[in-house]
DNA sequence: TTGCGCGCTTGATGCACGTCAAGCCGTCGT
DNA sequence: ACGACGGCTTGACGTGCATCAAGCGCGCAA
């Protein structure tokens, strides 16, 4: 553990910070449990904020709407994760929380967490690192849309998620995408056929593989080869000159 | 003033919202005062992270680089925001923050910064507020990013700024903009002469004008005409059908 | 069983934006 | 004064991705 309050829980490993988390909340601050299905949501744009939520089990995304209808994903949250952060600002929801399969959301009332919190300074710390955590992840996210190619993109989105899967001490040796090619081509800032012919082309280069379950179940036989994709695309750019 | 704690600053105009701030900050902080004149940073990636920082004059961007030697600007960040948010997690900031011009900062432990808070929960909300507000807006940049037309990402980028400035009580008829255009591009996802060509046509539909003081200098008859722009360029891809 | 709808793939074509290149202007340092 | 340089604009051309379109496989309901 650090000298400073500022980072009980600085490079640790991500399992043990997710259990840690969990368990603080449950010894510090009143929770309710809530099991959603597919497509049901957390909180939705508008809603008043009151509480915020923990990704105990399953997987969700965020959706932010523009007033002209245009939809966009910003966000996918795996089991630790926060949601809800957005609210605080405003005490309003600026986007939406959705379910992408069952899973289970540990719901705080902000309020008694903010007292907990002056209570027991780990916690505060806890919740300041889970918010610098998602703001460093969006800069991230940010700099692939800005600066990669299609392909790459994509590349880089399924090793975030093997990453995920890995952090959290599960297989991520197969991924069982829980999204459409429609879907992951809007998180991504694509179309639906670009996502298709990127996992194709990823899939000739033996860089995934599709299983027999569906095209949905991909096999990743090894991550550091969808970095290396990735910096095989960057250097095909940059030998044009 | 609303019931909740947590929104003690919600609804309220900008700029009343960062006098507070500030007031707030010097009653119960140690504070140092920093001057940087432009190209300067607040701090460099791979830094320590103990401090925070608050914008008290001029303007800031935040830089990403990756391993590979990608550069990209996430963030701008204007007067009454905060810098140094994404340090919080690991102790080690993510990214540089670099003044585009003559500004200071105000820095603060950020120990001394969590004491306060505790005895402090105004002071807890407006710090919580500042980081759900630089969520909210990352979220949206990221959805004009993936929605939105070169030229109507510029039209969009202008209101931004425009917006920014009215809301400190400033003068947003004409911004003078503090970034070349390659820098603007790079914050867009676009390349310079897009930007220019972006900007000339905005010019030529009068949604914008030049200046006699140098194509830096753009005046903003109507930061309302830039939102009409960005509408008219997703009217024009949708009629295709 | 048949038919329908949805998700996915793949090809053909078009267009927005990137790339390359030329030239202008304002600001330096000498 | 001079040239050098960096920022900006504009044109010509190339390309990566979007768009349009056809076809396949699967689940589901009648």
């Amino acid at each position: 553990m650090q000298a400073s309050l500022a980072t009980p829980t600085a490079h640790q490993p991500v399992r043990e910070r997710i259990g840690e988390t969990l368990a603080l909340l449950q010894g510090e601050v009143p929770i309710v449990r809530r099991v959603l299905h597919a497509g049901e949501c957390v909180y939705q744009s508008g809603e008043r904020f009151d509480c915020l939520h923990v990704v105990h089990a399953g997987f969700f995304k965020t959706v932010n709407q523009s007033a002209d209808g245009r939809e966009q994903t910003v966000g996918l949250h795996f089991k630790g994760d926060w949601l809800g952060f957005d609210g605080i600002a405003d005490g309003h929801f600026g986007c939406d929380a959705v379910a992408m399969d069952t899973g289970e959301v540990w719901t705080i009332r902000y309020d008694a967490l903010l007292q907990s919190c002056s209570r027991t300074p780990t916690l505060m710390a806890t919740v300041h690192g889970a918010m610098s955590r998602e703001l460093a992840r969006d800069r991230g996210s940010k700099m692939s849309l800005c600066t990669l190619p299609a392909d790459a993109r994509v590349a880089e989105f399924l090793r975030y998620w093997a990453d995920a899967l890995e952090e959290r001490g599960l297989r991520s040796d197969q991924i069982t995408l829980r999204m459409t090619r429609a879907e992951i081509g809007n998180y991504l800032g694509m179309k639906l056929e670009t996502v298709s012919r990127a996992l194709s082309r990823l899939a000739r280069d033996k860089v995934i593989g599709f299983s027999e379950k569906g095209r949905r179940d991909l096999q990743i036989p090894d991550v550091a080869a969808l970095s290396a994709f990735v910096q095989r695309s960057l250097a095909a750019v940059a030998t044009v000159h």
